[in-house]
DNA sequence: ACCTGAACACCGTTCAAGT
DNA sequence: ACCTGAACACCGTTCAAGT
């Protein structure tokens, strides 16, 4: 009780990192700061330590995102209830990603220039694999299903953080996306203006999920349809 | 004929930089080392000049950025043909996007970290947002539409030229993905596998285009779907 | 075993000074 | 007008040496 009980008795002084807080404190630097001032020496700064001492729990940076996006993931891997149908245990699981990659500040920027291969990442995909194979799809539809909707939740997500990012910079999107479409010939897009501005993206995201959703049900349909 | 008619008669030494020729040797050297190894001071070396003249031409490298991404969205600017359906036509334009994309190493990644808003960018939206809504698409419907078929392309090439990347280094998708996947228990992901480790990305990117396009004919058939 | 200190080889960006 | 030289304030990473 007087001394914690790990799995290896902690002989000498107790080491004052580790891989677990040291993503926590990561992943809170990130949400202070926003990625790119997500550096070895801050983190280090941030833990009371020098930068070289990260490198006895991450081989490299790289090493350290993909932990931090392994760690995000693990709030995607949700199980949808069992109840529903099989779109709408879907969707349940393409929101949560979404909502995973937004928790943290460019979530999505992390997770795109990462290669996860644990549990978190792969439990969501085996989530989203499970219900499109329950629902009769074929193994190589079910892969290729699994694949767009996670391609087109990163690319949704990762431009709705970029629009997020500035905080009343100059490279903001409505403003210069406005005047730069109504200064040339550009009628069809200024008619698609006001919905291409809005600041609210989830309209934007439920849209194309429910056209890849739609899109998966006349496959059902008609598994020959092409 | 004998000294180059620019619009400014040139005083004094012609210029060893323009704007034009900075984006063309960047994105030569992209192709030839990837975006990790494209710094200003590279690319100042490539071009016969100290780093601090590029300043000159670009505020920032973000804004050089900026300028090579506008440079690759002029290749997917394409007209489709006219006689076309709508859905073909539409997918003509989305096939332009990920070619583009793919044309230079990191492509994607290159147009996802900028915020484009020239006539190759505009011009490739204004294509989409105009087959959409000579389809007979509302205007938010269009909007939405191009995000999302954006969107999926976008994050698609990503992982696409995120599995081109190492060139048989140690993160690389296909065998460390198949040993995660087979050692714990991943049913639905292990029946998927085959599909998710093909080195060919092309037939997952038409998949999910069809199911885009297959969406957007149920939503053009009953608009009040939902 | 764990961390420090200091170094190595870089970055983006700025700016006086030269031509 | 255009570019150099040199600096400023950083980076990721390595590694002998301390404790």
């Amino acid at each position: 009780m007087s001394t914690p009980s790990t799995s290896r008795p902690a002989r000498g002084r107790p080491p004052r990192l580790d891989q677990g807080r040291t993503i926590e404190t990561a992943l809170a630097l990130l949400n202070d700061s926003g990625l790119d001032a997500l550096t070895m020496r801050r983190l280090a700064g941030a833990m009371g330590v020098q930068a070289g001492a990260l490198y006895r729990y991450f081989e490299t940076k790289d090493d350290l995102l993909t932990a931090m996006a392994e760690r995000m993931m693990a709030d995607a891997s949700v199980a949808p209830e069992g109840g529903a149908d099989w779109s709408d245990r879907l969707s349940v699981l393409a929101r949560a990603l979404r909502q995973a990659l937004l928790a943290h500040r460019d979530g999505a920027r992390v997770f795109a220039g990462t290669h996860s291969t644990g549990p978190g990442t792969l439990g969501f995909a085996e989530a989203c694999a499970g219900v499109l194979r329950d629902a009769g799809f074929a193994d190589a539809d079910a892969g290729r299903a699994l694949m767009a909707v996670v391609h087109f939740t990163l690319g949704h997500t990762l431009e709705e953080q970029a629009a997020l990012r500035p905080g009343g910079g100059s490279p903001a999107d409505p403003d210069v996306l406005r005047e730069a479409v109504s200064s040339g010939g550009y009628p069809h897009l200024t008619a698609a203006l006001p919905t291409l501005t809005e600041a609210d993206y989830a309209p934007h995201f439920e849209f194309g999920l429910a056209l890849l959703v739609a899109g998966l049900e006349t496959l059902r349909r008609d598994p020959h349809h092409r």
